[in-house]
RNA sequence: GGGUCUAUAGUUCAAUGGCAGAAUUUUGGUCUCCAAAACCAAAGAUCGAGGUUCGAAUCCUCGUGGACCCG
């Protein structure tokens, strides 16, 4: 948004939506906050993570229970409710299939088009930095699906040739591109060779608050929330959690995805992709590791996430840090007056 | 009690008598789509006391800890 835009939208005095984001390292307790906010100011919640967007990993994503009756109050059809609140982008892949960003942004905009027509609050709520930044900040993300053949032939080759072929394919992508990251590598080159063109340059609009969709561009106001917790207590939380985790079927989630009652399920490198409780629980599954393994490893690399979180945090200077419930309420109530 | 083997980073393992190195952990960081992933960087060690040697993690002696065998 030029300063031009700004100067129009405040003489024409237009109530732009806001939007509110709740975010901060895993087991922080994001979800539960996330729905008092949205019971309190009539919010509906647009989830941010990378794993509860897959039907069926439900207990070691840490995504909200569904309700059993759904809600009377609201009505959003084929959506999931948790205590009568709406959650959007839950459950809508399936695991055996790559989800990417741009499939998460594409169903995340309409979400929010949604929620704002119908004059209710879009929560923003998850730890997956990257998701976050992509939706409010309109990242430009063309639509390529992963493609398992090309994947296997470039994985062939190391990465300096790799790079090399990023370098003649789109040049400014071989710029800031890490070279030594063979993942990253291989999807600039999987994007490259299907567009047939350099990546799009960045939405500047976007850092100021707008988001084009459907070629229609609309502003916004936006609040970040984040949950403030000290590294012990975190670690705390962290264990406490898997222990309950553990307690309400872990192990048989795991099981089931992978020999589910009807069809295939998924296979073991699918597994451990899928990282932390599925890598390691379907590894204990395996036999190569014990149980006691298991939770260790669990909890040292939901540690190292929690971590590799903040520092993607850290780099956002608006966001507010908060430490309690009622610090929050008090800093959304205002958000809202303005 | 006697014998054999062994001791190197927090952990698991390297190093002809010649600059102690790796994996992992720890700490910090990168990021426009596999992001709970992937990648980068830094920090961190020769069990102790003697001896042989120009030079010892390496050879010798003693001590200490550990593993195993015999009684």
């Amino acid at each position: 948004m030029t300063n031009l835009l700004k100067k129009l939208r405040k003489k024409l005095k237009i109530k732009l939506p806001k939007i509110l984001v709740i975010l901060g390292p895993t087991a922080s307790g994001k979800s539960e906050l996330a729905v008092k906010i949205a019971r309190k100011f009539n919010g509906e919640i647009i989830s941010a993570d990378s794993r509860q967007v897959y039907k069926g990993l439900n207990i070691g994503s840490g995504k909200v229970p569904k309700d059993k009756v759904p809600s009377v109050r609201c009505k959003v059809s084929g959506v999931y409710y948790y205590k009568g609140i709406p959650h959007h982008l839950l459950d809508v892949a399936s695991p055996k299939r790559t989800f990417t960003v741009s499939q998460y942004q594409k169903l995340a905009k309409k979400a929010l088009a949604d929620i704002i027509k119908r004059n209710k609050l879009p929560i923003i709520c998850g730890g997956t930095g990257l998701y976050i930044d992509a939706l409010i900040y309109d990242y430009q993300l063309p639509a390529v699906p992963p493609q398992p053949k090309l994947r296997k032939q470039l994985e062939k080759k190391t990465t300096e040739e790799l790079f090399k072929q990023l370098q003649k394919l789109d040049p400014r992508r071989a710029e800031n591109i890490d070279h030594h990251n063979k993942r990253r590598l291989i999807r600039a080159l999987e994007i490259a060779l299907t567009t047939k063109k350099p990546i799009p340059f960045l939405n500047t609009a976007a850092r100021d608050n707008a988001i084009i969709d459907d070629s229609k561009i609309f502003l916004y106001y936006a609040l970040k929330l984040g949950i403030k917790k000290s590294p012990e207590e975190l670690k705390k939380l962290i264990a406490a959690r898997l222990k309950k985790r553990l307690r309400q079927g872990l192990i048989g989630e795991v099981k089931n995805l992978r020999n589910p009652p009807v069809g295939g399920g998924l296979n073991w490198k699918r597994l451990d992709d899928l990282g932390l409780e599925y890598r390691y629980v379907s590894r204990y599954l395996r036999g190569l590791i014990t149980k006691q393994e298991m939770v260790d490893s669990i909890l040292k690399e939901s540690w190292q996430y929690a971590k590799r979180q903040m520092t993607w945090f850290k780099k956002d200077k608006n966001i507010r840090w908060i430490e309690n419930e009622k610090e929050a309420y008090e800093i959304i109530k205002k958000f809202l007056l303005n």
